[in-house]
DNA sequence: GCTTGAAATTTTAAACTTGAAGCAAATGTC
DNA sequence: GACATTTGCTTCAAGTTTAAAATTTCAAGC
């Protein structure tokens, strides 16, 4: 069962994972030098950004794909920083809520769109139809995923 | 000026970004649960497995894009559990030589059947054309310009 | 009301990771 | 040769990350 196929992807596997790697460790020096951050600090300020209204910790850990400890340590240095607040939730009092004060919210759109400008120069080689064919493979990947595991 | 294209290729990371982290977390649970162990010891142990005769500290972080500390770190661990095995290089003698023992290199090749495996299934909806194409975009983002396949 | 189990978060221990500092050894440059 | 610079590895402190255990609360079922 030696595939040609089961290589293939494979090793495509591990370029992308290479390719990952790089981006990100290139994102980490940038928002290191220039924002005097890290790229934990930035997901989660991205996420709680992005996210309308307080966030539940649950929904954070869960939509960066990281542990709930991961997210709980995270929040504990952004709050210690004034960057981020905790707030109880009032329907659920097993539930925290977090969200950007406003401090955090200026700081991250700044950076964000440093950020932004960073990915659009590491991306550029990509014109729309590579965009699209990249979005369609991403797709085709996710469409199906972790099913059965023997 | 159109951000259109930066907010798509923003995007398109972001995307990226969760595949191969919601893959890899796939895979690090594979590892832990089926052959007790994690990812970044198998990485290294993969590193070494391919690298013909034992190889420089410093060709190993390079090769995995991680710190130099990091590999003492992980090595460290490994030569402890007797999988892996330090040398002093013959011709310099700041280098140090690191390489798999015989039940690292047992251990290794039973894992990595597997790990490919459950790729293969990972990626399974991916067929050659899809290969192709993603090969091609990757190349195009780390700046190749050779359109040869392999 | 009471119990039982699930859900949300935090805490803990161990492993991982980085960036920087510290040493030793090699490689220039004069 | 002498000296500065570079290279290779380890050590260190701080931060990140996970998995598992502990805590508190909720939701049902009885």
């Amino acid at each position: 069962m030696s595939d040609d196929l089961t290589r293939r992807r494979l090793r495509i596997w591990l370029r992308l994972l290479r390719l990952t790697r790089g981006t990100e460790n290139h994102l980490r020096e940038f928002l290191r030098v220039n924002h005097d951050t890290t790229l934990p600090r930035f997901d989660v300020m991205a996420a709680l950004h992005r996210h309308e209204g307080p966030m539940k910790m649950s929904d954070l850990s869960r939509s960066l794909l990281v542990s709930n400890g991961n997210a709980t340590a995270v929040v504990d240095r952004l709050e210690k920083d004034g960057l981020a607040q905790r707030v109880q939730s009032e329907t659920d009092r097993r539930a925290v809520l977090v969200t950007l004060t406003d401090a955090g919210r200026s700081e991250f759109e700044a950076q964000a769109e440093a950020h932004a400008t960073e990915i659009n120069h590491l991306f550029s080689k990509l014109d729309e139809s590579d965009l699209d064919a990249l979005r369609d493979i991403i797709w085709k990947i996710e469409g199906e995923d972790t099913e059965t595991s023997a």
